[in-house]
DNA sequence: AATGAATGAGCTTTCATTCAT
DNA sequence: CATGAATGAAAGCTCATTCAT
């Protein structure tokens, strides 16, 4: 692992006026896919780039190194998922339609692009520290981040619980949830290649169980 | 010339009988906490020798080669995890409080051994597809299974809500505790160097929220 | 990890179209010394690297492995010489003269490139199965065969006598010309450092011997 | 390759009184069998040490390292063949017949011994330097030696033509004869498994074309 | 912008040899 | 005599990175 190199000297990112090159884009998506298959490790530059369909080199000339081009899938894909969590934070609604939103959103998602997903859900939090830390602060924990505040808006408005921290709820959600998603992704839950009415039923009972666990036990509520 | 040899015919692994070998063990440690500080592919043999204070070449005389000794790490601490999951389900008490005890085993253990729990959680289910398939057989997925049947019973026996399927609920509760000992191990949960009680506080609230999420709805219940 | 690699897609060989590049060249010919020098399992990749001037892992880039490489050298020089033996089988002149012709052939070329010879005669068929099998058919086996076609062509012109087996007489024939030039090699029929005149000699020593165990037993040969 | 160790300080070879312990045997059986079967260089001595039933240490107790091994099974089998050769020399006969004698011999043992035969003839002189020079002084050159003295004495009898040195003939005879076993033994010259029968037929041819070749071009001799 | 040959540090793996028992 | 665990140097192979074109 060569990840401690040099400390970024030229963060090869793009001018923020030009439009991106088409074939940064192909390396990108190449990287999102071989990274799917083969996890960080596994991946070569060699197979993103024939991947991609491009030289070798090309690689290098629009990522610093191999951690800034994982990085850069990270951070894409992180954009996407936080930009959609914080749109239903601050949208409308209940805690509890927000959340069952957020577990909703995911796994719609997951339908259409299980292996950008995959990306995310298997290989998060299990990659280098230096990957991580600093340059990519965008993670799952921002997501946990976003989820409390929600959770917290829920317990303040006497909707849910509050017997239980935001945090440790939210990481409880967010738990419950990738595991969700792994399960369906190995196969275990559900046959795969995973008709989207299963992911729709794992999608209510996984709603109904969460919302359980985090409801006021207000007096009634059905 | 590796080309010509035969393969292996005496695998590497003990004869039942024999006691272990004391270095055999010695390696395993220390394969444990250089995997546990650097990961899958941090982790070198070359440290993990030095760790265990014995020659290179021993690593090689007591396992097959890099991938068999993780496995052999794998495979030790589930077999360890699955045996205390076990004996919880096969024990005495209502589905809820095996579902508890689980919950605070794995939580407890993590309090005495952080180091093996975080191997178990960060890397599980992130390795290489080979090192999964076939000779490890259990997984976190067996431990998915055992936890369903524990749901199945708690349904059977009306003390569970039987409108979510056991395997979803046992996904969902295992992803729930996996997250929280990461965000333990990452230090999200809590500041770092988990103090005990705070721990306990965790646990306190982890068990009352899946507990609530799966409880029977009953009448009145309280 | 090499476990989940896929298998190399694009077999290293050249394109068909495509000029050798120079370096490939300088790899191979060093490998011959080094081969000839070393034998096959002194023959350390480093040593070819270095004699042919270029990085180690440059080796790596145009040949699969040390074993493609070492086939390789097989490969080029056996269709050398079995590209020769067979334009002299085509060739015009009898029998005999054929025969004559093949063993000047090889002693001639082992005047001026002892050491491809030495390599040629003394490695072959000594090399590992795998080495011999399938990917390089062009063997000494090759050259028996052409060898043999000759002396049938013979026999059936009544040149040759007719009671010995076309192969059974190539491979004496080979036989004796391997031996002799391995002798010529290790120095027992002469005083090393071979002086072409004392070569010159045992070529014809050899060839009257082989054509008069071959020549049909005529009316009076003389 | 690790031939040119030590000077060899004690010569592990047994005091000449004791009879040979059953393990040394068994030890030396196995070696020729493991080098047969994997050549010089693939003949590990945990192979060796397997094949004989022994434990790994007691190889080294009964010889010095590898190469003392391999050069007593060398030792072993050029004694045995050296000392056949030496009386057929030194017996009865016409110098044909001696040299006829010497054909059938080696074809003769290759019948009952391939294995054996197989060893010697496919890896003399494909062995390190070391190994051969000094220490053991017999290899093939030596009965190249003898079967030019056979030559020699047969030239000065008038029985064999002169025009040829008796070292060039005995190479080309031997030369022949390897090829020729080889050919057997790699499936050339005749289907595997060699019948009997088959070898008794090229064996005849052989020596026809042998004695046809050194027979002195004398008045109508027939 | 694009190419891919070239580089070499770093890691895995092998195996002859030693040695305590 | 006999054992086999232990040692460590040596060599094969990988792949991120550079650079001339």
């Amino acid at each position: 692992v060569t990840s401690s190199r040099s400390p970024r000297a030229t963060p090869r990112r793009l001018p923020p006026d030009a439009p991106e090159p088409e074939k940064r884009r192909a390396i990108l998506h190449a990287a999102v896919r071989v990274f799917a298959e083969k996890g960080y490790h596994g991946c070569r530059i060699a197979d993103v780039a024939r991947g991609a369909g491009v030289a070798y080199g090309l690689v290098y000339h629009y990522f610093q190194n191999k951690d800034e081009l994982l990085e850069s899938v990270f951070a894409e894909q992180w954009t996407i998922l936080l930009a959609a969590l914080k749109a239903i934070q601050e949208g409308p609604g209940s805690a509890g339609e927000k959340i069952a939103g957020v577990l909703g959103f995911v796994l719609d998602v997951f339908k259409t692009a299980p292996t950008a997903v995959r990306v995310l859900i298997l290989e998060v939090a299990r990659t280098p520290r230096v990957l991580r830390s600093g340059s990519t602060p965008e993670t799952f924990f921002s997501a946990i981040g976003i989820l409390a505040e929600v959770v917290k808006a829920g317990q303040q408005a006497g909707e849910l619980r509050d017997d239980i921290e935001p945090v440790v709820a939210a990481t409880g959600i967010l738990g419950a949830l990738e595991m969700t998603v792994t399960g369906l992704v190995v196969g275990l839950v559900r046959p795969v290649g995973p008709s989207e009415d299963q992911i729709d039923l794992v999608k209510g009972q996984l709603v109904t169980m969460v919302l359980a666990g985090l409801r006021a036990p207000g007096p009634r509520a059905g």
